[in-house]
DNA sequence: ACTTTATATACGTTGACAGGAATATTCCTT
DNA sequence: AAGGAATATTCCTGTCAACGTATATAAAGT
């Protein structure tokens, strides 16, 4: 199926402290020991969050002597937004009165081409 | 926190099954027999996942004889595209760019100012 | 080499929640 | 009123995952 990927970000994401993770980390990358203290976990909390988040991709890592500086990944985000975009139909109302448009100018269409037929 | 709601969202629609019903009911409203019938859940299954998505105002109903007539709501994936939004500079970069863009207009701005006040 | 600092991993416990089966509720039909 | 159809609710069980504590690993400083 089409959206399992952003299943497991959606997944990932629904934890609570996870969240706070990421919120954070938008403004801008951070070490495990600064993640930990700005959000108030203990040390090996938010290591495993942060496993948790790099094994889904929403997270990249880079070692900088002892330290681990996590920061955010495009992709995922990316992703949820196609998801999301392919349901713009539903709480879009703007783009339901475009769809309706299209479809009358189809119809006249099919008319044009049925009287042309005879 | 403002995103709470999102992340309601997020754990509900996590659940495999209930993306389902909800990827169903994109194509249109449906009753509980028939959502049941067409993803191969048994009855209380499907009731029980309506009423978490119900719970999450993902889903509302329309109480028809016997039958409850449940479809999506606008709502939760408005919030949801909201939410992504806020991040779009982390994964848009022809948004980057405009906000690059943007950032130098302001810095030439206050260099024009500045030159103005001597 | 030894100690400290930063991070990861392992283990045990606990709580949440999805699934199945049985039962309750509600409305319709006759 | 009785039976049947559609849906909701309850109870039970098993699984999974988040947390805390303790420990392992790895690099840095002395």
């Amino acid at each position: 199926m089409r959206f399992i990927k952003s299943m497991k970000t959606f997944h990932v994401l629904a934890e609570p402290n996870r969240l706070l993770i990421v919120e954070l980390l938008r403004e801008g990358p951070l070490s495990v020991g600064e993640i930990a203290e700005r959000l108030g976990f203990n040390q090996p909390q938010a290591s495993k969050h942060l496993k948790v988040l790099s094994d889904a991709a929403i997270v990249e890592v880079e070692a900088i002597a002892n330290r681990r500086i996590y920061k955010l990944r495009a992709e995922p985000f990316q992703e949820l937004n196609n998801w999301i975009e392919s349901y713009r139909s539903i709480w879009d109302e703007r783009y339901d009165r475009l769809e309706n448009h299209l479809q009358n100018l189809k119809k006249k269409d099919v008319k044009l081409n049925n009287d042309e037929s005879k």
